[in-house]
DNA sequence: ACCTCAAATCTATTTTCATCGATATGTAAT
DNA sequence: ATTACATATCGATGAAAATAGATTTGAGGT
């Protein structure tokens, strides 16, 4: 089992390598089959195949099999959901209420 | 001299461990201490000052010194910019113009 | 000046990750 | 069924990152 912070940071961690960032940018214009990918990328197909996983499994990327293509997209849903867990954790709490107490040094 | 995926991936990198998501919780409500952070992390405190290094080079966090201590806080501006970076790295183009031509496979 | 305490830096260790070559799997064409 | 090709998986390796203990630095207080 998995905490939040660990799940949280895997959607982070996706978006950590220069090579993902390539990769999704890519993939902002229009889906993009893995071999059109590897073209751009200084990288073995192997290690493509590597980061296609951990962006799908992050969910930012969606993928769907066309004969012996695998043509993969950035995922709306995915991508919206990591605005909205940025946003959440990095909103400043302005709060009134003195609930959260200071801290004895 | 570093390229702009290098340079973002940095931020990314920043919020992809555990325990830093449980740092930056902590800054949401409030400025903290470094020893109140200590007691919350079952780190040792060589460990947390690195872990506020890497946040505050990715500018996401900034600190104040007073007397002894210091005190880190989420930075309004960091924050945003690292908003704006996700905003802008996951906008899927619709675009009607043809000229992102398609890929020979 | 000396002592104390908080935090940063240094050094070493362990763990995680990116990478590649080789192999396996899956799909379509012959 | 056999071949060809695209992609995934496996196994190994080197680099990067997380971690802790020891030491240093910095900032009061006595």
């Amino acid at each position: 089992m998995e905490n939040k912070y660990e799940t949280n940071a895997k959607v982070f961690k996706a978006l950590s390598d220069p090579n993902r960032l390539m990769i999704v940018e890519m993939l902002q214009s229009r889906e993009r089959c893995a071999c059109e990918i590897l073209e751009d990328l200084n990288i073995s197909q192997s290690t493509l195949s590597h980061h296609m996983k951990i962006l799908c499994d992050s969910g930012l990327v969606g993928s769907r099999r066309h004969g012996k293509w695998m043509y993969y997209s950035l995922s709306k849903e995915g991508c919206d959901e990591a605005k909205n867990l940025l946003s959440e954790i990095t909103t400043i709490w302005h709060n009134s209420n003195e609930r959260d107490l200071r801290h004895e040094c």
